[in-house]
DNA sequence: AATATGTTCATTTTT
DNA sequence: TGAACATATT
């Protein structure tokens, strides 16, 4: 008992012991939400409710982990269906999918194999891309689905070209993938809502089984998922749902805040809690976050209450360019650091959009700081991925026609697009799945002598894979993997020696697998792994190694860091440019701000540049936003004027030389008297001390016990840390002993800080070694000054081409000019 | 079928 | 800006 209510506030306590009847739980930033949660959870089952009966629903399966994780703390193993909304409907459609015409085998398909499924559809209908875009279908299906609009429901009344043309692809679409016996994300909740709505006596069955419903972040739900939360608790209304409207963010998927703000409408007799005191942040971040929610009119009063005690002021900087705003943020970051003040991991860079990465990318890479990225390219994007998983989803379903358009010729058989045009007319004509119109070609001799060996090939590896589905799903990978040669095909086919990232990515894919097939008692594991791989999140990537963690804000929702910085606060990104007409998404853009400031526990720097962009001549003004926090109460620096150089270290380098590495054997005295006259000092005044040989000798600068960490940290962000070498301090800022080596070390590290090490993989290799969470870092450049160790400095004059094939034209400055492979290529930056 | 070259396009957030 | 897409070339 005590364990479940001990260390709870009133409220808190309030909300936990809720059991019977609709309970809607206001939640503001870091006010214990998911400690509620999960002790009510465990408060429930304490009092008699069996743990069968309790659904938890969440948006994230990080979210959903967590709260497992917590309600295991509790009360060890316990079978409370805790998930993501998506993952509850794959299960629900796996019971009573039939009852809209899909087996039980069916496909996810995601947002690219809808894409190539819309597509497909849309050739099936009347409809022409020539004068719409394809992305607008796409979007305008999607919305409805959301509304769980099925195709019979709509009317023929079309209010403009693409509606006109929705009306058509649509149905064509929903037609396609029933076909395929696939479905797509938003076709998860609007089946689901769907089956509910007409079938009565089952959702009456489930309504209660699942006598007790809870819902987190119900601000962010749609409509489908009104459906499907309104379904099961109508007549045991035994609902929790939990959120915070200030922190909706998904208006743009379909979430409808009304969702919330109609709760106590929609369910009589609820109780209301206010989780209003925050254990997260300082007043300082507090009142920053409330005066600008404050701005917002579609919203429920809310305050804030600080339990936390004053700290710094939040600081609101501007810089010239977005490259000096990287490069200050990764000082910061490196100086507290070095400093033994915060870990890597205590820090948190958020963007609005992930093109933004990029820079703070390079900024880190450069300081050797450590950094997980999340978001960007995902791991189950991978094109080796992605073709490996083809094979087993058409082992599972052998009518996905888009996993067989994938992987037919893959690689290479001779089936060219004519004979596979050949067998797709077939296939349209008799309406049946690709797979056997491949059959009846051969059967037909259709196809051409070349066509028919390749078909033949990939028909015979085929049925092996579902011979061997039968062992383990393991077993079929391997199997591809040998049948084709995939990885050597791959790697000639990105021109380029066999790369150890694919492998890497590859084996990751072979150890997920095995886990499966261990688990794998009922024999289901095949559809389990594609399930659980295709509703996997890059968000769940998150680890809690010691590393900077770069991401959107989106993506930061629900964590929480001592640091934090968001950057790119400006006109046009934050509030993005397209959210400028529109009040309410403007407010939505502003609730996202919200959710990024009440990230931060103890410091928080909001920043804009003047110039960001491409060719650096886009100009750039700060963001509305910055004008509607309380100012006055907040310290603003202004960078513009650095032309590069800043005072980050006024206060904390020596004043005398740099060789004196005096002051960094105390902490800096407190900026005292007002350091009379601020210092400013660029990393370039290093270069006369570590003049180019020391700086292009890389044994001097890493002949260092720590060395090793530092490698690590910037070349294997996912990997392990290594073992630290005996000696080492762990965790200080990879471990430093003693004063005197940090300030030595410190003063190396910076006067290489605008170098990137020598032996350190080139970006595009590198892109792929950061892999699991990340984007590729493209390091590279036009205009960028690299050296070569055979060419010596020169400039970059284009890049062309992407990933591992990325090249670049440079000129060196004793006349040549040359083009490399940037993954191949020595090339460091200068 | 693979490569080279030219063209257009669109620039958010993600379960 | 560059990346996806389309077309031309070998």
């Amino acid at each position: 008992m005590n364990k479940i209510l001990d260390g709870l506030n009133e409220s808190q306590r309030a909300a936990v012991q809720h059991v019977e009847g609709p309970l809607l739980t206001l939640a503001g930033p870091g006010s214990g939400k998911t400690r509620v949660v999960t002790h009510r959870i465990a408060y429930l089952i304490e009092q008699g409710i069996s743990p069968y009966s309790i659904v938890a629903l969440t948006f994230t399966n990080k979210a959903a982990q967590e709260m497992k994780h917590r309600v295991g703390r509790l009360l060890g193993d316990s079978p409370v269906w805790m998930g993501t909304f998506h993952g509850y409907c794959a299960r629900f459609l796996r019971y009573y999918g039939r009852m809209i015409g899909l087996s039980e085998n069916f496909s996810i398909f995601d947002t690219d194999d809808s894409k190539s499924a819309i597509e497909q559809a849309i050739m099936n209908t009347d409809v022409s891309l020539t004068h719409l875009k394809l992305p607008d279908i796409i979007k305008g299906i999607s919305n409805l689905k959301n509304r769980a609009i099925t195709p019979e429901m709509l009317d023929g009344q079309a209010r403009s070209a693409v509606d006109h043309a929705i009306r058509k692809v649509y149905p064509a679409y929903q037609k396609y993938l029933l076909q395929n016996n696939a479905v797509d994300f938003d076709d998860l909740l609007m089946h689901t809502a769907t089956i509910l709505r007409t079938n009565n006596e089952l959702r009456a069955d489930l309504d209660e089984k699942h006598r007790y419903i809870l819902v987190d972040e119900y601000q962010d739900t749609n409509l489908a998922q009104y459906l499907i939360v309104r379904g099961l608790s109508l007549d045991y209304p035994n609902i929790n749902v939990t959120g915070d409207p200030d922190q909706s963010i998904y208006g743009w998927r379909g979430a409808d805040i009304a969702n919330i703000l109609n709760f106590e409408r929609d369910y009589p007799n609820v109780q209301v809690v206010r989780l209003e005191e925050n254990y997260r942040s300082t007043p300082e971040i507090l009142s920053a976050a409330d005066v600008l929610i404050s701005s917002n009119t579609r919203r429920k009063e809310k305050t804030l209450i600080p339990t936390r005690e004053s700290g710094e002021k939040v600081r609101i900087a501007t810089y010239a360019s977005a490259r000096d705003e990287a490069d200050h943020i990764a000082d910061q970051i490196a100086v507290h650091v070095l400093q033994e003040e915060a870990h890597p991991k205590d820090f948190a860079i958020l963007y609005r959009t992930n093109a933004q990465s990029r820079l703070l990318e390079q900024a880190l890479l450069k300081r050797k700081l450590n950094y997980q990225l999340i978001g960007g390219f995902r791991f189950y994007h991978r094109q080796e991925i992605r073709d490996l998983l083809a094979y087993l989803r058409l082992v599972n379903n052998p009518t996905d026609d888009i996993s067989f358009h994938r992987i037919v010729n893959v690689p290479p058989r001779g089936l060219g697009e004519k004979s596979l045009a050949q067998v797709s007319e077939l296939a349209r004509a008799r309406e049946i799945p690709m797979l056997v119109a491949l059959r009846a070609a051969i059967d037909r001799a259709m196809l051409s002598k070349k066509a028919l060996s390749g078909a033949k090939k990939f028909l015979e590896l085929y049925d092996e894979l579902v011979n061997r589905s039968a062992i383990s799903i393991v077993e079929m990978l391997k199997h591809v993997l040998h049948a084709t040669d995939y990885i050597k095909y791959l790697a000639s086919k990105k021109s380029e020696a066999p790369d150890e990232s694919i492998e890497g990515n590859v084996q990751e894919l072979l150890s997920d697998a095995s886990e499966v097939d261990q688990n794998n008692e009922d024999g289901t594991g095949l559809q389990q792994f594609l399930e659980q791989v295709s509703l996997s999140a890059d968000t769940d990537n998150l680890t809690d190694d010691n590393r900077v963690t770069l991401m959107t804000l989106h993506a930061a929702k629900g964590l929480e860091f001592p640091h934090v910085f968001i950057i790119a606060v400006e006109q046009d990104i934050l509030p993005h440019s397209r959210s400028r007409y529109d009040a309410n998404q403007t407010e939505e853009e502003r609730r996202l701000l919200f959710v990024g400031i009440t990230r931060a526990k103890q410091t928080l720097q909001l920043s804009s540049a003047s110039q960001r962009g491409f060719g650096n001549n886009r100009m750039s003004s700060a963001s509305p936003f910055l004008m509607e926090l309380p100012r006055a109460e907040m310290q603003m620096l202004d960078y513009t004027m650095s032309n590069g150089r800043f005072d980050t270290f006024d206060d904390q380098w020596p004043d005398s030389s740099f060789g004196d590495s005096e002051s960094f054997l105390h902490k800096p005295s407190k900026k005292g008297a007002k350091s009379s006259k601020p210092k400013e000092i660029r990393f370039e005044d290093f270069g006369s001390e570590f003049s180019e040989e020391k700086v292009d000798e890389p044994l001097e600068l890493f002949d260092e016990p720590f060395s090793d960490e530092l490698e690590n940290a910037a070349q294997k962000p996912k990997k392990q840390d290594k073992k630290p070498a005996s000696g080492i301090k762990e965790p200080g800022i990879q471990g430093i002993d003693g004063n005197d080596e940090l300030g030595a070390f410190a003063t190396k590290l910076l006067a290489i800080n605008h170098q990137l090490p020598r032996g350190m993989k080139t970006a595009s290799e590198l892109g792929s070694s950061v892999t699991l969470t990340g984007t590729p870092v493209d390091v590279f450049e036009a205009g960028m000054r690299v050296s070569h160790p055979r060419y010596g400095l020169g400039a970059i004059l284009s890049v062309d081409g992407f990933g591992p094939k990325k090249m670049a034209r440079i000129a060196f400055d004793e006349g040549d000019t040359k083009s490399f492979q940037l993954s191949k290529a020595p090339l460091e930056i200068a």
